[in-house]
DNA sequence: TTTTGAAAAGGACATTTGTCCTAACCCAGA
DNA sequence: TCTGGGTTAGGACAAATGTCCTTTTCAAAA
């Protein structure tokens, strides 16, 4: 669920440690709650997470919020509105103070072009999120709230990653109450 | 919901009718019911439908199906597999008469690692299906199965695609119980 | 220490969805 | 045409989830 991607983050530093691209590439710091991505909104750049944790979500019509995942270290954040020229897809949001590198996009549509280990770089890194993704997907669908809400605490402890409980709900796509409910479910059956 | 990616099938053609690549390429036929790829198998070739459509779908430890999309003319099935050298993440099934071209993994590779042309529309069919994936996931999660199957209704008339059932339910991720529910729900509300 | 206001948790009820089983339907073969 | 078997639809109940509102908790300010 706390995406990185260390290939993709060496492959960003060095190409800042490189005078000649100065002007393309940057280093810039957030604070928490800071929209990197507004969604509908269009972008002039692509992020690549130096440090932090972002989160990447829909808002429904409903005004419900769904989160499809946490970027952290080497996670890049806006490829896909590059590729397909298209207006941001969600909206991401800091939610710890982060440092990011960010790439205008005439200079990353140009390594696309030009560059075959980026290409690879991308392909990786697409080919994992549409495993997650539908993964998730699938699971969601098809299991009940409390048996993803463990698998979830799981990894959750596992990678050391503290969600607000609000966070935790539109990550599983269920109401607050709901996931109270699971929660006292959950330490009735294992109570440790 | 059914996805098709002319300019991929394009390409495509132009290799096969290279005689350079007849090794590499070639043009089969499947019938309905096939599997073109098996979830946790090991594949050796990545396919591109030329006509006909297939399932690309999950099965849980539950037993329980979930449809990820319909896959038709010019979709490329395997290259998350070939691209992350993984078994597969889900299995591929013709649900009409199908001919795809396939495509050895060595000479795939080849492709990947030396052609620009490819890795443009890799990465462009692997944005819409990120697009594609997250936003059902989010829909799906948000709103009720009614307001979802109206959804799918429109779209499945506009693109004249015909589902049994049981695959409807399978996409929708739900049993055929609610979707019966839903259908006759609709239609009393909308009766035309 | 006490008060108070906002946020978090939980109770009660409604709605949605799933499970299980029975009823209706539909056709191939007698 | 009638019959049997299998497939599809739907009823009845149970479980899961959402909505709405009250209670509890907690911390800042008095």
């Amino acid at each position: 669920m706390l995406r990185t991607n260390h290939s993709f983050l060496s492959f960003t530093e060095e190409l800042y440690n490189n005078p000649a691209h100065k002007e393309a590439i940057s280093l810039k710091h957030y604070v928490k709650g800071d929209l990197l991505l507004k969604q509908d909104g269009r972008s002039t750049q692509v992020f690549i997470v130096k440090e932090g944790i972002a989160k990447c979500f829909f808002t429904e019509e409903n005004a419900k919020e769904y989160i499809v995942e946490f970027l952290s270290e080497g996670e890049i954040i806006g490829e896909i509105e590059v590729i397909k020229n298209n207006s941001c897809l969600c909206s991401v949001e800091a939610i710890t103070p982060l440092v990011a590198y960010t790439i205008k996009y005439p200079f990353f549509k140009h390594l696309m072009e030009t560059n075959l280990c980026l290409n690879r770089l991308l392909l990786e890194e697409m080919a994992q999120r549409i495993i997650y993704t539908s993964t998730r997907a699938s699971t969601q669908q098809l299991y009940t709230i409390e048996f993803g809400l463990k698998k979830i605490l799981e990894l959750q402890a596992r990678q050391g990653l503290k969600l607000s409980k609000d966070d935790l709900a539109a990550y599983m796509g269920v109401t607050i109450r709901s996931l109270n409910r699971a929660l006292k479910n959950l330490n009735t059956e294992c109570p440790e």
